[in-house]
DNA sequence: TATGTGTTTTGATGTGGATCAAAGGCAACC
DNA sequence: GGTTGCCTTTGATCCACATCAAAACACATA
């Protein structure tokens, strides 16, 4: 395709304009890799995060031991993690809305942990990882930025670690709701009434639970009047309520 | 200070010459921090590495909700990570041994997101987060391989996930034992027997079990030939089996 | 409209590990 | 040597969630 014609495609969605500064332009900026840094410094994580890949809903963004060789922030849509046990029992491990970054985990080893699974039609920023580490060295609010980001992963695993660990069921899925609810609120979205992406059995392995159990603690919460479900379709009718139950345990 | 008075000092009590290159003397130094560096780079992380810490057994190195301002090398000694819930309820998020970095929780909000507490006493090296920082930007290969311990904790964390998530009671305790293992050997110790430094309970907690379920499991492997134990000393006698106990699941 | 496939709900039953309880072992300290 | 305070082991019982089963539902495609 010569220049002229991808410039005439282009003009009429802005993809040439949203290529050249992907980051400065993007409304997941506050909340995303280039967080906190100044316009110049903007400019600069622009000239690395030029690919834009979409993953249609069901592949792979990546595979678990393939090469890793960039990081991935969540433009549109939403992932699920996923790593597969040698004797073929896997455990969703995350799910990744926009904003988010996805892959640190190959940094390691050089090679993919866990398939990251696209659960609808997402868009994601490759951002080469060698061009980051270059850049993180230069800029230093994109080094703190990153580093921060990491170690958030580190917390919130080991907050996943609690729930599988100490929780029961119902306090389990409460809590899954809560933290979905608090995400969707700091990109915007209503906190009250969205659409789970996963199905009944994504969510009870990433819960530790088998499927039966998220519908029979779905079935409860609607019978005391905590939320309204309609498929995928959640409405939180009680957010009190629903911080209750997991305050409010035995012991 | 000339070669000679160097050479002098170490022959007393070293100290003083291991303050000036806590790094570049230490045995951990492969698989710690400082690994892949070359010397000269090594003295320069010699020069951020200049505080030792002892931590009794029982103290906490660091607490949840504490200032984050430094990670920490373990030079020695065994330490538990635990996180408390609201509530109360606890649990163990890791165990940390020699060469081994603690305290990457707490970069993310600038304040530690768990306690670290010495099961045994230990020695850690405490590295000002802020000079590290400073030091990555100047040393790609120091940027490097902390960005790849970060990872490698991210990992450790899933794969706690799906131990937590999908396996068996048993299961938990054969790969505990075997990562034990692993560890150990790895550091030149003996992979086949050593001494748990954690109590049951402690066990049970990290894994997700109660202490009596861990005793059963113990008392178990040892009636089918696949360990000794007296008290928090293990033998392994038969590897192979530990191994199958994990891959000998229903299914 | 029919048809197939995957998802969800709900009920009945089973079980792995929790809980409750008691006794024994070990180390520190007086 | 005896006491005290953990820690560990083992047995008996219980229960939260898994498993098994079946029906209802949703959605895509012909």
């Amino acid at each position: 395709m010569s220049r002229g014609e991808l410039a005439r495609q282009q003009s009429t969605h802005l993809v040439l304009a949203e290529l050249k500064a992907a980051c400065a332009n993007c409304n997941l900026r506050e909340i995303c890799l280039p967080a906190g840094l100044s316009n110049e410094e903007l400019d600069q994580l622009d000239n690395l995060v030029n690919v834009r890949r979409k993953v249609k809903r069901g592949e792979a963004l990546y595979r678990a031991g393939e090469v890793f060789d960039a990081i991935y922030a969540v433009r549109s849509g939403f992932f699920k993690s996923r790593v597969t046990y040698e004797d073929g029992r896997d455990q969703v491990t995350g799910f990744s809305m926009g904003g988010e970054i996805l892959g640190m985990d190959g940094i390691g080893q050089g090679i993919h942990n866990c398939d990251a699974i696209a659960l609808e039609d997402s868009e994601v920023c490759s951002i080469p990882y060698a061009r980051l580490e270059e850049l993180a060295r230069e800029v230093s609010g994109l080094q703190r930025h990153f580093h921060k980001m990491m170690s958030r992963e580190i917390v919130r695993e080991s907050g996943v670690m609690m729930l599988l660990g100490v929780m029961r069921a119902e306090e389990r899925i409460a809590a899954f709701l809560l933290n979905i609810s608090q995400r969707l609120n700091a990109r915007g979205y209503s906190p009250l009434e969205f659409h789970l992406r996963m199905t009944r059995e994504e969510l009870g392995s990433y819960l530790g639970l088998k499927l039966e159990t998220v519908s029979r603690a779905f079935s409860k919460f609607h019978n005391d009047g905590l939320i309204e479900v309609e498929q995928k379709f959640v409405r939180i009718i009680d957010i009190e309520g629903l911080k209750q139950v997991y305050a409010h345990h035995v012991n």
